[in-house]
DNA sequence: GCTATTGCTGAGGTTACCTCAATATGAGGT
DNA sequence: ACCTCATATTGAGGTAACCTCAGCAATAGC
């Protein structure tokens, strides 16, 4: 009874393969990064924490989860596992007693440097088959997706 | 919040946002699926594994997990959950001793169809934001991606 | 001074995977 | 018949990256 399922030929393969087609890429893609950060014992969204970091310095937790669009709680887990590995260091805000500061210490912005010298970090490897035009295009399609 | 992202992209912006971009628009994707199929009970990997059972017919577990690209093992759980629910069914292989047969059952391709109905699946929600153009270079640039 | 709001975290849950055996069967020798 | 190797599925146990909900401390607004 559930052999062939549209012989109305509808369901454009190109639509529904377009979000599996994503997520296949997404999921390839962490996994390469997960590779390549091992040795730094970090994973990806680590990594994403500590960019941040190193583009605007010392902030809020909660700015920390704002601009990694996750909640604030999810954040007090990333900048957990930073801190025991010695490359974030919390801090109480000096002008506000309820917010903790985060922000990276000499050992962080070194094993970012590091990981930004070792060969461009994970995403070129799997972005590099593309042709800088498909980049281009790429760059501004997800940031229309993006919202 | 998420307001001043410069174009200038000093900090090899280019490559890093392209991964970061990637892993967002695939998170907001997910979260989507998950509220279109709550109806359902069922999520969004779920659904992939339903599709590719409404394409393909009936197929060895092993089978199924080479068509989603996950472990063997990682099927089992995804093949268990719609068999609870009563979407699938195992039939064990007669000409194989060994290997299960998994198929849908007529309520599993009834839920398929309607998903199908309700508004074209999940995706084109978000994809339908693109221009035709830009759908088809996605298409590809994934596919390249893919290898 | 009271209340509402903000900021963080403990507790506990979920999804979607994974690896590493264990178990059963099949296929191919010898 | 017996042995070995490969294949198919699953139990056990683990991980990453999130989530919500409730609680507590501190601040802001009236």
């Amino acid at each position: 009874m559930t052999r062939e399922h549209d012989p109305g030929g509808r369901d454009a393969g190109g639509e529904e393969s377009l979000s599996e087609a994503f997520s296949s890429v997404a999921r390839q893609l962490r996994h390469l990064s997960q590779e390549v950060l091992a040795p730094w014992d970090i994973t990806p969204s680590h990594l994403r924490a500590l960019r941040v970091l190193g583009r605007h310095g010392a902030m809020h937790m909660s700015r920390l989860s704002e601009h990694l669009h996750i909640a604030a709680r999810s954040a007090t887990e990333v900048v957990d596992a930073l801190e025991s590995r010695g490359l974030v260091e919390r801090r109480p805000d000096p002008a506000d007693r309820r917010a903790t500061l985060v922000e990276l210490t000499s050992q962080g912005s070194g094993v970012l440097d590091a990981i930004r010298a070792a060969r461009g970090t994970e995403a070129e490897r799997v972005f590099d088959r593309l042709s800088p035009a498909d980049r281009t295009s790429l760059a501004r399609i997800l940031r229309r997706l993006r919202d």
